[in-house]
DNA sequence: AAGTCGGGGGA
DNA sequence: TCCCCAGACTT
């Protein structure tokens, strides 16, 4: 019988591009502000800040971060209100805190100096495996793997893998690649890097540079054409709709009412723990009048309101609908504006407070909350 | 294993 | 409009 003319697809040796990789990244490396001092509290800043967050955005917020709070210790010794404030804008809230948390456990158990093993890492709040093995190896040089989107993604169009990046055996594979990819590395922290930075600048999810790709040569899915088909999409999850019935209450002399959403001991929900105008979810609220909101959010316009409370607020109208979307919530806020004379004392209530223009950049708001008060 | 948690940029 | 992103944690 005479030999098949086409052996079967073999899967390339990925680890054979650890070194490749970290050629390249030395002269196509963005130079980015964690880069620049490579200690392990930059580190774990900056891993944690990257969590299901792109570099542009992370960007503009690391720097004074680490400003305000420059030492694990002085991270460790703030008020959490702090560091909400610092993490303002860049979303998934809960990471703020397991940061904070973190930096304690970091002076309580390890003596304020950020440790260089994955275990050791592997134990602090916030850091998973994928951030455990970054500090190591991006900080330490030690020779653990990470895997992240990016490096699932280069992988699997490496070896022409179908299927979805969040299928768990796909992940598993990945992991196990990752750990021969580290143990082949000449300097495993700088082929790491390397693997995130190509995946972000030229293995990218949508029109990846693949005429720019130095490892061309050995992608299995640019020699089937399939560059576009993998990894296959994500299948999506209905967004949830959410009415929130707000009232944006200014006084005379500028200042916001303001109160703080809910937060529990594990984290809590949607904004937890950060503040915004009076607001109350509903399910019919673009239908609901002047009276009845006013009434919902316990502003005391209507007839249930106490004497004190009605006399303290103006006039209440209906301003407008600010949509918001998240990855699980399509939220619309129905925003009344009231304009209160006086000190408005009986409003500063039930933990709501006025909050003058000064004061307000010390106070952690979702940027939905932000585009509420500037609507 | 699935759900939750922000927000914006790019196709 | 839909997709993704230097994921971790809870149930």
């Amino acid at each position: 019988m005479a030999p098949p003319t086409r052996r079967p697809p073999r899967t390339p040796d990925l680890a054979s591009a650890a070194d490749p990789l970290a050629a390249w990244f030395e002269g196509a490396a963005r130079d980015l502000p964690w880069r620049r001092e490579r200690s392990g509290y930059h580190a774990l800043v900056s891993e944690l800040m990257l969590q299901q967050t792109q570099v542009s955005r992370v960007l503009e917020k690391f720097g004074p971060f680490v400003a305000r709070f420059p030492t694990v210790a002085a991270l460790a010794a703030a008020p959490e209100d702090e560091v909400l404030a610092a993490w303002q804008g860049l979303g998934y809230y809960r990471r703020a805190r397991l940061l904070h948390a973190a930096a304690k456990a970091v002076v309580e158990r390890h003596g304020g100096v950020v440790p260089g093993d994955p275990e050791a890492l592997l134990a602090l709040p916030g850091v998973g495996r994928y951030t455990a093995g970054a500090i190591a190896s991006i900080a330490f040089g030690a020779r653990a793997p990470i895997v992240d989107g990016n490096v699932t993604r280069v992988f699997q169009r490496l070896a022409a893998r179908e299927g979805s990046a969040s299928d768990p055996a796909i992940a598993a594979w990945a992991w196990g690649e990752a750990g021969r990819f580290a143990a082949a590395a000449h300097a495993p922290g700088t082929s790491n890097e390397a693997l995130m930075e190509f995946g972000a600048t030229v293995c990218t999810p949508a029109a990846p540079r693949c005429h720019a790709c130095p490892l061309r040569g050995m992608c299995g899915a640019a020699a089937a054409g399939k560059v576009d088909a993998i990894p296959a999409p994500k299948k999506r999850v209905a967004r949830r709709e959410l009415v929130l019935v707000t009232a944006r209450v200014v006084r005379g002399d500028g200042a916001v009412l303001l109160e703080q959403r809910p937060s529990g001991p594990k984290g809590g929900g949607l904004w937890a723990g950060l503040w915004q105008p009076p607001a109350v979810e509903s399910a019919d609220g673009e239908a609901m009048g002047e009276v009845a909101a006013a009434e919902l959010l316990g502003l005391g316009s209507g007839a249930g309101g106490t004497s004190s409370t009605r006399a303290a607020v103006g006039l209440t109208r209906l301003e407008g609908i600010v949509p918001f979307a998240t990855t699980h919530r399509a939220v619309r806020f129905v925003v009344f504006t009231a304009a209160v004379r006086g000190r408005g004392d009986a409003l500063a209530t039930n933990g709501r407070r006025w909050v003058t223009p000064e004061e307000l950049p010390g106070y952690a708001l979702s940027n939905a909350a932000k585009r509420v008060l500037e609507a």
